[in-house]
DNA sequence: CCAACACTTAACCGCGTGGTTAAGTGTTGG
DNA sequence: CCAACACTTAACCACGCGGTTAAGTGTTGG
């Protein structure tokens, strides 16, 4: 679940509509794509991929259960992501005027 | 800026680390392409085509300055994206156990 | 058992993205 | 002025991603 499988799986829409879809707890994978794909004509196999690349990235978990699969987030998948945001905007505050800096370097 | 565009802007890792590169402050193109490319040897026009592309996803701002080009970033635009991931994953330490909720249904 | 169900895997395909080189655009220093 | 500098735009190419249909895998009701 390295920050950069969590990004690439998320800039998808689909993909983001599940974890929507699943705050409530979870649901099979039928039960999610009825939720999901109201209106777009998304076959199954490319549902299952998304699937498989929301669990690749640690944020989903899929468990067979009868001859159904469940699937559940995975909590704190999203930290390291979370942290990552936190962390880089929290220095643009203090970002001081666009062109002093590089005037700064210019006049040295 | 919408979210969708944010998120494929940094699912990619050239453009993070010109994120990171960038938290000081302000730099010229040249500048920022020397610390970022520092061994991956990627040319000046695909460098250019990724700054577009975080300047089109609203992250960043180009000022042409004298015959350089001062790349800013560009304060808030990661607001929306780190509300998302607040509000997606504050509900998600609630998540009943994986299997509850499907169960409850098969039970009714 | 086995037929049907609920998905997934396999094989394939079009197109957008990320890369290249070559040519173009502004902006000085001399 | 104009040559050189600092990038960007244009044109092109390869390959990975998101989509498809067809076939495969478990699981259960009857």
């Amino acid at each position: 679940m390295p920050l950069q499988d969590v990004l690439s799986a998320l800039a998808d829409p689909t993909r983001r509509a599940v974890l929507e879809a699943l705050r409530p707890g979870g649901l099979t994978v039928g039960e999610l794509a009825r939720q999901v794909l109201t209106g777009e004509g998304m076959s199954a196999p490319a549902f299952s991929k998304h699937l498989r690349v929301l669990e690749a990235a640690g944020v989903v978990r899929r468990d067979r259960v009868g001859r159904t699969v469940v699937v559940t987030l995975e909590p704190s998948s999203l930290d390291e992501l979370a942290t990552w945001v936190e962390s880089t905007t929290r220095h643009w505050s203090r970002t001081i005027d666009r062109l002093d800096r590089y005037l700064e370097q210019e006049d040295a």
